[in-house]
DNA sequence: GCGTTCACG
DNA sequence: ACGTACGTGAACGCC
């Protein structure tokens, strides 16, 4: 089926000037509503691939519907000048697109595109209607489909028939007649006074259009049946007012309409004149321009040029000729899957300094040696992905190489918020040198885990180029105030990591079958119990499934209103309100939690046991734009524990030998103790100098009784209350967390900050520094921009008034641990003990290492972490030791 | 590949 | 007028 596109003009170039932040042109043009328009237009082309397309616009003359009424949008506001003086504008880059423009005196655009559309039916030809008013939502049929803009530009509801029934429970008809009776403030149609969206809306499912209403208007008691009978004929001329035209006399082809390609040329210079540059660089990009007068010239040529004057030396020369403490950059080709500890099968050295390099092939004969020599020279390591060489080097020869500067990370502390670090990106930025695609297969920044095999002289490129990186970074680093922050706890991390890695932690998988067979047996009783219950078989796992069948066929009431997709969550919170009144829904919890225990836990975990019966987790330093760690194949920061059953999963993470013992230490509140610190609030710190439990002391304080009369809901309730302060918490989210009403919730939040002002200060000026900055940092400096603050969208605003009072806090938490993990790290060797870090979860370190040295161990955790922070209360810790991680409780 | 759900801090 | 507490990763269904 063919597809037309019909758009609206004037009333998407109206929105998309006032979604959009002024633009002006060197000469004074406004252009911002052209610009959104453009923009989405591409997006329409892009996505939609229409093989005709129109824009239709108003005309200034008055149309057929002044000639009825002449009140027809009377009042309303002045078009702005500005907007105006764009429709020229986006008249001749329409022109240049080759997209038809339509217009018609005494028609408006709806009109045009009514018109259109039952044409375009009639044909067989599928349209979508492109509007930012939702007046146009009477021509959906089943041919037709209107997309309506929502705040902003980017965003757009589509409405078919069943969305119109779901949003509005409306056939399009009947949203005429609703117009009739509810008006339209901004057209100036009147309505019958005192029925809006809702009433109407009701009128309407009972009788069925606005004729039957008229005629049963009798029937309809009270001031709206009075309202409605006074004003039948005004209702009859709002609906007719309201309803587009579908057989205006337009003259068409549909050869005019066809959507062909741009006219380039013609395209390149109303853009110019409109000062559209990044316009011009796509169409360059896509290859659509040929000329490369204006691309930015890079310095490829120098840089390749630079690369190939290196003089290469033997791996022994080199470690000759280039004395200790120099800065060498080092990639290593190795396959660290992690399943095993690295087979490192080469390497490559090069030395900014003197511009000497050379590439070094290793066997499991003579890595060790070569490894050995390399790491006494005590070279300054620098490279992208350092981890990956710290780890192979130390996993096949003990050799740890002192870890300098690594690119990755760098960039990670720069502008955390990305998701990959690739290195020809960080040379676009740093170098302004566009990797050529011979390169890309070498950028990637999961090297590391992706087993990418790297020629030597592939690792020589790499190295060579992560030192020039370098160079400009360190001054970033500095002009951000973030070298201290680097060199004192990121970059040693890096090694710290290393060695946790590669200690890994054992897992007996014959445990975890145990526990498995235990629970694939309650899984297929209580399959067996849903099914009877639903009378049929279906995927439980499906949310799709599971939701229509109990709440379309089971009829189950749905708990909550739907969200605006219209379809039912299943998730834990909701069903948790059905499970005392449908057993099905208990069963169907229960399931979900053992289904998620046998597939992510007993299978998931027992796939990534190495040979050697150990899980060797990779932990991430550059993922979490707080500044966390997180933990990939397996992640075990986040095994069971709140839940008893699941728990018993830690069972099977045991020492790995038999006079060996696990040390755990977590940090008691650490996120609330930073919260009384960096505010300076006298009651928390108080509160935690005297050792008292601070959810207890805080409900003792915000709901005014004594503190040994807290009942544990009092305490629940300030615990709750607690978390959200941290969170940036809002009157709706924590009713939901507690489920309770949002005004109850607000009541608590107001209570709290009139308790705790100077949490309430510390958390505004959070708020006022990252509007302002655009960017939130944490104590010890480690930043993180907060681009939402930009956004037109309230939500994404919103959400960064939230990220500007969480992230100071997790993010001072997590720099706090990384400081204890280096500490630590550096402690047990030093002291010459045996055991090793092999775990960090957020809040806890887990050491293991012999029986014997526990006790010291556990005095050291103590010092180590206690001891990272300089905060206005003491961070004390919980300590347990025990064979398997369950007894670490 | 994306959304949903759920495990952790 | 809109949807709503912060940060992650894994498994699964669905297109």
């Amino acid at each position: 089926m063919k597809r037309l596109v019909l758009i609206d003009g004037n009333s998407l170039l109206f929105r998309a000037y006032f979604a959009m932040r002024p633009m002006v042109t060197s000469t004074g043009l406004h252009t911002q509503g052209i610009f959104a328009f453009i923009n989405m237009l591409n997006k329409i082309i892009k996505d939609y691939e229409p093989d005709y397309m129109a824009v239709a616009f108003d005309m200034k003359e008055k149309t057929f519907r002044h000639e009825q009424y002449d009140g027809y949008k009377a009042g309303r506001q002045q078009t702005p000048i500005e907007l105006l003086s764009e429709i020229p504008w986006l008249h001749r880059v329409l022109e240049a697109m080759n997209i038809a423009v339509i217009e018609k005196p005494r028609y408006e655009a709806d009109d045009i595109i009514g018109t259109l559309a039952a044409k375009a039916s009639e044909e067989g030809i599928r349209t979508l209607v492109i509007s930012g008013d939702k007046d146009e939502l009477q021509l959906v049929g089943p041919d037709v489909n209107v997309l309506i803009n929502k705040r902003g530009m980017s965003e757009f509801d589509l409405y078919d028939e069943d969305a119109m029934m779901d949003r509005y429970s409306l056939t399009p008809q009947q949203f005429i007649d609703l117009k009739g009776l509810m008006g339209d403030k901004s057209d100036n149609i009147p309505g019958v006074p005192g029925i809006g969206e809702k009433k109407g809306i009701a009128l309407l499912r009972e009788y069925g259009s606005l004729e039957n209403i008229l005629d049963h208007a009798d029937e309809i008691k009270g001031k709206m049946g009075e309202n409605i009978r006074e004003n039948a004929e005004t209702a009859r001329l709002s609906k007719w007012l309201a309803t587009i035209n579908t057989d205006s006399p337009i003259e068409f082809t549909w050869e005019e309409l066809k959507f062909t390609d741009p006219d380039i040329a013609k395209l390149i210079e109303v853009y110019t004149e409109l000062e559209f540059n990044s316009f011009i660089k796509k169409l360059q990009a896509e290859g659509a321009v040929t000329s490369s007068s204006d691309i930015p010239a890079s310095s490829g040529a120098d840089l390749i040029e630079e690369f190939s004057k290196i003089r290469i030396r033997s791996f022994r020369e080199f470690i000759t000729e280039v004395p200790d403490n120099s800065i060498v950059s080092c990639e290593a080709a190795c396959d660290c899957n992690h399943l095993a500890p690295a087979e490192i099968t080469g390497f490559a050295l090069y030395d900014p300094e003197r511009g000497i390099g050379c590439t070094q092939v290793l066997t499991p004969m003579d890595a060790p040696l070569i490894l050995s020599d390399l790491a006494d020279r005590s070279y300054r390591i620098c490279g992208c992905g350092l981890d990956k060489v710290i780890y192979s080097a130390l996993s096949c020869a003990g050799a740890a190489l002192v870890p300098y500067h690594d690119v990755t990370v760098a960039e990670y502390l720069l502008d955390p918020n990305r998701q990959k670090y690739p290195l020809d990106k960080l040379m676009l930025r740093h170098l302004s040198y566009a990797a050529d695609e011979t390169e890309a297969h070498i950028m990637s920044d999961e090297i590391n885990y992706k087993s990418i095999s790297l020629s030597e002289s592939d690792c020589l490129k790499r190295a060579f180029y992560s030192a020039l990186v370098m160079e400009v970074q360190s001054r970033s680093l500095e002009e951000n105030r973030l070298k201290d922050l680097f060199d004192s706890c990121e970059m040693p991390l890096v090694r710290t990591i290393a060695e946790m890695e590669l200690a890994g932690i054992k897992c007996d998988p014959e445990i975890l079958k145990t526990i498995g067979s235990e629970i694939t047996g309650s899984i297929s009783v209580l399959e067996q119990r849903i099914y009877d219950q639903a009378g049929q078989e279906f995927n439980i796992n499906s949310p799709k499934q599971l939701a229509s069948i109990l709440f379309e066929q089971m009829g189950i009431p749905y708990p909550k209103a739907k969200g605006k997709t219209g379809s039912y969550s299943t998730a834990a919170d909701i069903l948790d309100k059905l499970k005392d009144s449908y057993s099905i829904v208990s069963d169907v919890l229960e399931y979900r939690k053992l289904a998620k225990l046998n597939s992510t836990y007993v299978e998931g975990l027992k796939s990534v046991i190495g040979e050697d019966g150990k899980v060797r987790p990779h932990f991430m330093q550059t993922v979490a734009a707080t500044g966390r760690l997180s933990c990939t194949e397996p992640n075990l920061q986040n095994i069971p524990v709140r839940d008893e059953y699941g728990r018993l999963i830690r069972k099977a993470f045991i020492v790995c030998r038999p006079d060996y013992v696990f040390t755990g230490s977590d940090y008691s509140q650490i996120e609330l103790r930073i919260l009384a610190s960096l505010s300076g609030d006298e009651a928390l710190i108080n509160d935690f100098r005297n050792g008292k439990d601070i959810h207890r002391a805080t409900a003792s304080r915000v709901f005014e009784i004594p503190e040994d009369e807290v009942t544990p809901l009092d305490r629940t309730k300030a615990k709750a209350v607690n978390f959200g302060v941290v969170y940036g918490m809002s009157g709706f989210g924590l009713g939901e967390s507690l489920n309770i009403s949002r005004a109850e919730a607000q009541r608590y939040i107001n209570d709290y900050f009139e308790k705790h002002t100077a949490v309430k200060v510390y958390l505004d000026r959070q708020i006022q520094e990252g509007e302002n900055n655009r960017e939130v940092r944490t104590h010890y400096g480690r930043v993180r921009q907060i681009p939402e603050f930009s956004s037109r969208k309230f939500m994404e605003r919103e959400l960064a008034k939230r990220l500007a009072m969480n992230t100071p806090i997790q993010g001072t938490a997590a720099d706090i641990i990384k400081f204890a993990m280096n500490s630590v790290s550096r402690e047990l060797k030093s002291r010459g003990l045996e055991s090793k870090l092999i775990l960090q979860i957020h809040d806890e370190l887990i050491v293991e290492g012999p029986e014997s040295e526990a006790a010291e161990v556990e005095m050291l955790l103590r010092e180590c972490m206690s001891g990272a922070a300089d905060l206005a209360v003491e961070l004390t810790c919980d300590i347990h030791t025990g064979k398997t991680w369950y007894d670490l409780k």
